[in-house]
RNA sequence: GCGCUCGUAGCUCAACGGAUAGAGCAUUUGACUACGGAUCAAAAGGUUGCAGGUUCGAAUCCUGCCGAGCGCACCA
């Protein structure tokens, strides 16, 4: 039975009492069953009773008792205990728990999936660096956290599509440029420009692509550094992006907005909804209508637009691609932008509430020596995505940016990183799985083929432990797909890396010498193999291997 | 000054408003002539920043205070 058809039967128990008088109560559409933290307290637990004791007008213990008279005469359910203010304990019996090791074999990778967000197309932007320099550390967390959260999405069921936004427009750009062009010459740096060694060898490739490019005029060149110098940077990104496991579906660029007229499109659809108003020499939009703590410029007296009217446009030209939902990962230090962006969406008609999801991450702090290292371009001291991965590698660069909640600043400690320690608690996880590989291995040298599945045999502790938190894992999915929290993930496979390792120990799974293969065996094969697919499952969900070996 | 986020074991971090606040690392002590010991068992480690409030129940929600990070442009 799994904790989805324990939870319908519940749900039936409650109804049938309420159908019987016996709760005066209105049946709720859905109730929580989850694996009990402590085997004391069964296989699973429900708080349904604590819930509708207040409005059933009756003591929480009294209500468990109603529900649990009729739950406990469900098939494949052993055991209902009443404890404490009145949590309903289940136990199920050997059999019924063990047919969960079955449906997850029969699922393999669609075990997880579900439709918590089946139909809604969503709009997951994040990273979106100026793509003047190398992806940095906080550029990284985002590139983990939310590939992560898209896989995630969509395992529950939603139409994602992913997109990093290209800032190809402004003077940031032309700074990036003439820093090129005066690094290519042999000049100081310009003031407010780029630094640092990326810059020589970008100007060295541009130099060596575009023959006689420091012959031509003063803004010949600024041209020529300028675009060149952005394609070989975006390109760059892209690379460490895909090296990285970061699958971004639309590479969308800002200066594509100016250039299809789409901004001046979307100022003439703000002010067609009643919003935009002109004072001062500029053109406004009175986003105070929606708490926003300041109306925002869209064209300035001089009449050059806004990199917010960019951000208007881009998200109605998001809207019109047919996302439903926008969701912007962005760091602690763009928060003050969520005000000015719910307000756009509420002035374009649409719902802040809905439309629009912005997910604010803290900072990634790195530590070298004990001490907080503060990066800077010009000290060059950057810690670029390619230097993490490097390190540490893909799989532990993700994993450690993708077991913490964003709300939470992280700490890194370079030397820890450097040293390629078996601190990180991936190996721990993908350990769990190699060693499922293992038994698979024993397995075929021994030549044992999984016989017939008995699955009332698996009746320890350690056995009925991993089943549960097995079945687990849809809910798991659907809860971090709904929080847009990936962390969720990890830390569930770490616990369950830690009850299969338990099992592991205490439950012999091959047979030993020349013992012959028995059911037990077999049934022991069978959640082995169900174990394995749920890690593998999880650890993909999180773009991190699974490997076989290590 | 105003606003957003955060404050949990020595360190790094968890905990849909639920039961005795949990893992890893570090420390101490045990376990292989057996599927890979990158493992397991055990010990120790906490007034969840402080003070009130809400309720069957608060690390979680509300108020105030303390502390930290970040933000408050006709910059991008």
């Amino acid at each position: 039975m799994t904790p989805e058809e324990l939870s319908q039967a519940v749900l039936s128990a409650v109804r049938a009492s309420v159908e019987a008088g016996e709760l005066a109560v209105a049946v709720p559409g859905q109730v929580t069953v989850e694996r009990s933290k402590n085997r004391d307290h069964g296989d699973y637990a429900t708080n349904v009773a604590l819930q509708l004791a207040k409005p059933a007008g009756k003591p929480p213990r009294e209500v468990a008792q109603v529900i649990a008279a009729r739950l406990g005469a469900v098939e494949g359910v052993a055991k209902v205990d009443i404890a404490g203010p009145g949590f309903l304990n289940i136990t199920l019996d050997a059999g019924s728990a063990g047919e969960l090791a079955r449906v997850i074999v029969g699922a393999g990778e669609v075990y997880g999936r579900g439709d918590a967000l089946q139909g809604l197309k969503i709009n997951l932007e994040f990273v979106s660096a100026n793509p003047t320099g190398p992806i940095h550390i906080g550029g990284v967390r985002w590139a983990a956290v939310g590939d992560s959260l898209a896989r995630i999405l969509k395992a529950a069921g939603a139409d994602v599509s992913t997109e990093y936004y290209i800032n190809d427009a402004g003077v940031q750009i032309d700074k990036f440029g003439s820093s090129l062009r005066a690094a290519a010459n042999g000049q100081p740096v310009p003031e407010d420009g780029y630094v640092g060694e990326y810059i020589n060898d970008i100007a060295r490739d541009i130099v060596a692509q575009v023959p006689g490019v420091l012959d031509k005029s003063e803004a010949e060149q600024k041209q020529v550094f300028t675009e060149t110098g952005l394609r070989l940077m975006v390109a760059e990104i892209q690379r460490s992006m895909e090296e990285f496991g970061a699958h971004f579906d639309v590479w969308f660029s800002e200066k594509s907005l100016h250039d299809s007229g789409a901004v001046e499109k979307a100022i003439e659809r703000l002010r067609a909804q009643g919003h935009v108003y002109d004072e001062g020499g500029a053109i406004w939009l009175r986003t105070t209508d929606f708490g926003d703590d300041k109306d925002r410029v869209l064209i300035k007296g001089d009449g050059e637009t806004t990199y917010f009217a960019s951000d208007a446009a881009y998200y109605l030209e998001k809207r019109d691609r047919g996302n439903e939902v926008c969701v912007y990962m962005l760091g602690a230090d763009h928060h003050g932008y969520v005000g000015r962006l719910k307000a756009i969406v509420a002035c374009a008609g649409d719902d802040p509430q809905h439309n629009i999801e912005v997910l604010i991450g803290q900072f990634v702090k790195m530590l070298r020596g004990g001490e907080e290292v503060r990066m800077s371009k010009r000290a060059g001291n950057i810690i670029t995505i390619d230097d993490v991965v490097e390190w540490i590698g893909v799989d532990a660069a993700r994993y450690s940016l993708a077991r913490s909640s964003t709300d939470s600043t992280i700490t890194l400690d370079i030397d820890v990183l450097t040293s390629a320690t078996n601190e990180n608690p991936v190996y721990y996880v993908q350990y769990a799985h190699t060693r499922m590989c293992g038994v698979k291995r024993k397995a075929a040298e021994l030549g044992i083929v999984r016989g017939e599945f008995k699955p009332e045999l698996l009746s320890t502790e350690w056995e009925s432990n991993l089943l549960s938190m097995l079945g687990e894992f849809p809910r798991i999915v659907a809860k971090a797909a709904e929080l847009r929290e990936p962390h969720h993930v990890a830390r569930y496979l770490e616990e369950l890396a830690g009850v299969y390792h338990r099992f592991y120990d205490n439950c012999r799974i091959m047979p030993m010498g020349d013992d012959p293969a028995t059911d037990l065996t077999y049934a022991r094969m069978w959640l082995a193999e169900a174990a394995q697919i749920v890690v593998a499952n999880g650890l993909n969900l999180l773009g991190v291997s699974a490997p076989e070996r290590m």
